[in-house]
DNA sequence: TTATGTGAAACCGTTCACAGCT
DNA sequence: AGCTGTGAACGGTTTCACATAA
């Protein structure tokens, strides 16, 4: 049962945020298709993505919204506490420091790193911004569990290998540039050109292509196999 | 060439990053296993993208970079301009307006939109904050093509309906929640909460897998605590 | 020899369709 | 009756492997 399709996983969290949703109306079951038609994909997905986390569905009735949600939380292991670091607090770095998504369900943005010494030592709200040479530092005293690459790209894998030196095995990277990591570190990107200029594609193309950008990014590339 | 798969789509984005940098450092050519392995593809995969372009690559040397870059901004779409409207001036709106990968390569963002009497009226940079009542004449006067949603998610989909009402195709989506959209309108979705939930899910089972495109990868730690 | 372009195979996620619970 | 869980069919991408060209 292990090994979750990366796709999956990213449904799984869109089920997740449909499923909090529907907790906070009060509603006390789903059907997968009622899941399905909400985020635009097929009943039979979705029940064999939730079938993966086990049997949870009741024959007849769909599937209890509050227990699902559980479930799906701790598949997403978001029943653990994450701690983020952020690298790069230029403008970017700021609004993720300050954005909704990045202050819930366990995640904290704990600590704020650059190299710039007009920003390191100054405040964004309560947190401090510390020096990029002290992330050892700070990612023991903080447990930081993910980094966040928001520098420019030519500063990006240098940044990579420190958080990964430091223990930080999952990074989410804004930079605009395809990253080596260890084995053992997973990246996920987000590649603002990449997905303007998916757009320009279809927008040429006439096609209206339901396309979510749903891509995991394992980790590292190393050597030829 | 019609039809590229979504994916490829992706990837020829990603070659054109590449190839702007080989172009900088003034090499002549490249070779699909040198693109490969900057980008951790396969070769063949590489070969495969491009060879949908036509066939531009020269046997036994490999691609003229200043050429293929040509023919993949044509395939984009990038020898346009694509105007775009960002709807949603809070910190991420306003981040992404200052954003390098929305200011470049013909993309340009040339509206602001926002209903906040706050907001509206202001600027940003030189760029007006409009109301989003004015919304299709901003697009009729500008020629929007992209829209940009970076408001709660309790305004997507109102705002969505607005942009394609107004004529905007594209669209790419910031705010946590799936969006409908009439037929011939694209849709990309960026949402961050998403991204961390996936991160936690690999971070926690670091365990066992294989790298591709869209796996999860072999890890060895255990998550944070 | 080196590297492209591409049939054909392998691989993997998606969807169908229905058996099996409630 | 209604809806889940899942074997099996399907469809599309990826990768192999090699004919082909420089």
């Amino acid at each position: 049962m292990r090994g979750i399709p990366g796709v999956a996983v990213v449904r799984l969290a869109a089920y997740r945020r449909e499923l909090a949703d529907l907790l906070r109306r009060e509603e006390a079951t789903v059907s997968s298709s009622e899941l399905a038609s909400r985020l635009g994909v097929n009943a039979a997905t979705v029940r064999r993505d939730l079938s993966r986390l086990g049997s949870y569905g009741l024959r007849g009735t769909g599937y209890d919204v509050a227990h699902l949600l559980a479930r799906v939380d701790a598949a997403l292991a978001l029943d653990r506490d994450w701690p983020v670091a952020i690298v790069g607090v230029g403008n970017l770095g700021r609004a993720l420091a300050g954005s909704r998504g990045f202050t819930s369900d366990g995640f904290r943005v704990v600590a704020l790193v650059d190299v710039d010494p007009r920003v390191v030592g100054s405040r964004v709200g309560t947190t401090l911004v510390e020096h990029l040479d002290d992330l050892p530092a700070i990612v023991a005293r903080e447990h930081v569990a993910i980094g966040i690459v928001a520098t420019p790209a030519s500063a990006a894998q240098h940044v990579v290998w420190r958080l990964a030196e430091a223990g930080v095995r999952s990074i989410l990277n804004f930079a605009p540039a395809h990253l080596e990591v260890p084995e053992g570190v997973a990246v996920r990107h987000v590649d603002l050109a990449v997905e303007l200029q998916v757009l320009a594609y279809f927008g040429a193309h006439g096609e209206a292509r339901r396309l979510d950008r749903s891509r995991p990014r394992p980790a590292a590339a190393a050597g030829p196999r």
